[in-house]
DNA sequence: CCATCTTTGTGCACGCGTTCACAAAGACAT
DNA sequence: ATGTCTTTGTGAACGCGTGCACAAAGATGG
């Protein structure tokens, strides 16, 4: 999961398991599309279908919200895209602010699925003087000196940070000064947060990072043999660690 | 975990497990970082603490590498990148398409993370005839047509969909056809996939709507009281759940 | 060469999540 | 009403992942 959980051992919030309210999200899309058709009812079979899950697995997810079904029948498409959004707080509207506005900032700003969700932007902001004022996707830009006042100003209990890496620390922490509790990390660090903040990351190039993985293994059985070799040995060589340029080059180190 | 994994239930690969392949991106960036600043060695518990997780599952997550590390020292830093690396199979480079160049698909184009790690653009695709030819982070953007030839061609093994959720399935049936057998989708959809395909998630509202949960409950338990009702009373009341704004009235159905 | 001290590598226990399989519940027809 | 048929909701078993706690390994100093 490019996702991940930062801090706590996966608390069971009010005794909805931590990997079913994940999966709520997906439900709640699979239903919305069916209720966009119309469909007044839809079996646990046919929604794990469309959600992309085991369908015992959906019938045990929803058994934590509550006996929401009708057996012989189904679940009613209308009545369940309202329990799953009362759940996850959607039928509240939440401001959140993005800070950060470069590529990746100025994607989310414009990104459909926030605003149908009952995500508001509150607010985009970057350190950068010249983006200050520039409009994108219609709101425009802030200063980071503001930060703390719209996070205030606003109730801000969200934010995203879409910083490099090098500022998203900072950010973070003023964020959560000024009354963030809830932060969506983009930034290709590791951020600490006192208790009582949540961090969700997402890291887009460690998601590559383990799709290559799945495919080495995937070549690699059909040659199965090279330099596969025996990590065992490597221990005893242990090279005078002579370390290259900058973003390395292959080290010459060869086990064995 | 933004992440997630589609297919397959978390088979063991090559005796490492999902759990520990999800994190050695995570140390890899950590050691990256160490090396850069010239560290010889590193023991566990600092490692950990840099990659923010437990250092007995450090320990454990290396182990099943092999016995990289020396006791009573640590582990020595550029001997374990290149471990790591080679493990996860980024000493060599991977050919890259990113189909859907919209904000999100040209914020990844421009991207640092990926050609830093083995990962290179082997081509920026997209259906809209007014971008082709366009530069987008110095690389022109072909026309889906071209799909086809280019995957194969490049030997592409790895695709990023980046397009609208109506046209993921499609683009998805095309890579895959071509010869595509990884495939990270950021558009909302559930894709399906012949077997030997993996396919990995990214989906940006999701994360939010689990942090709106969170943030939700926190708030709930300062109040506690209103209407967090037992959800078993609640069918029986099964409210008319009036829920204002655009975006879908609320059902005013009723099961039973 | 021996003693001490640090840090790894792992056996073990525990808890969460997944899946199977089935009894209970209700719809629907007769 | 009664019987049949569909689909839910869940008890129970299993497997994976996590974290503790400690023995083994090796470095370091005398």
């Amino acid at each position: 999961m490019a996702t991940g959980r930062t801090h706590r051992p996966a608390t069971r919030s009010r005794g909805i398991p931590e990997a079913t309210v994940a999966r709520l999200p997906l439900y709640l899309r699979a239903l919305t599309a069916l209720s966009e058709r119309s469909v007044p009812t839809v079996s646990s079979e046919e929604l794990a279908a469309a959600a992309g899950v085991n369908s015992a697995k959906l019938r045990k997810d929803f058994s934590y919200l509550g006996s929401y079904g009708t057996r012989g029948v189904g679940y009613d498409v209308e009545y369940l895209v309202y329990q799953i959004s009362r759940e996850l707080g959607l039928t509240q509207d939440w401001p959140v602010v993005i800070v950060g506005m470069g590529n990746l900032g100025a994607a989310l700003a414009g990104y459909g699925g926030f605003a149908s969700r009952g995500f508001r932007i509150a607010a985009l902001i970057d350190a950068d003087v010249q983006l200050t004022g520039r409009l994108i996707a219609g709101l425009p830009v802030r200063h980071a000196d503001e930060l703390e006042g719209i996070v205030e100003d606003n109730q801000v209990s969200i934010g995203v940070i879409t910083t490099p890496a090098g500022a998203a620390q900072e950010v973070c922490d003023r964020l959560v000064a000024a009354g963030v509790t809830s932060i969506l990390n983009f930034a290709p660090t590791v951020l600490t947060v006192p208790d009582g903040v949540d961090v969700r990351k997402v890291d887009l190039s460690i998601e590559l990072q383990i799709l290559a993985f799945h495919e080495q293994r995937k070549a690699g059985e059909e040659l199965e043999s090279s330099l596969t070799a025996p990590p065992v040995a490597a221990k005893a060589v242990r090279d005078g660690g002579r370390r290259p340029g900058p973003d390395g080059d292959v080290p010459a180190v060869m086990p064995a």
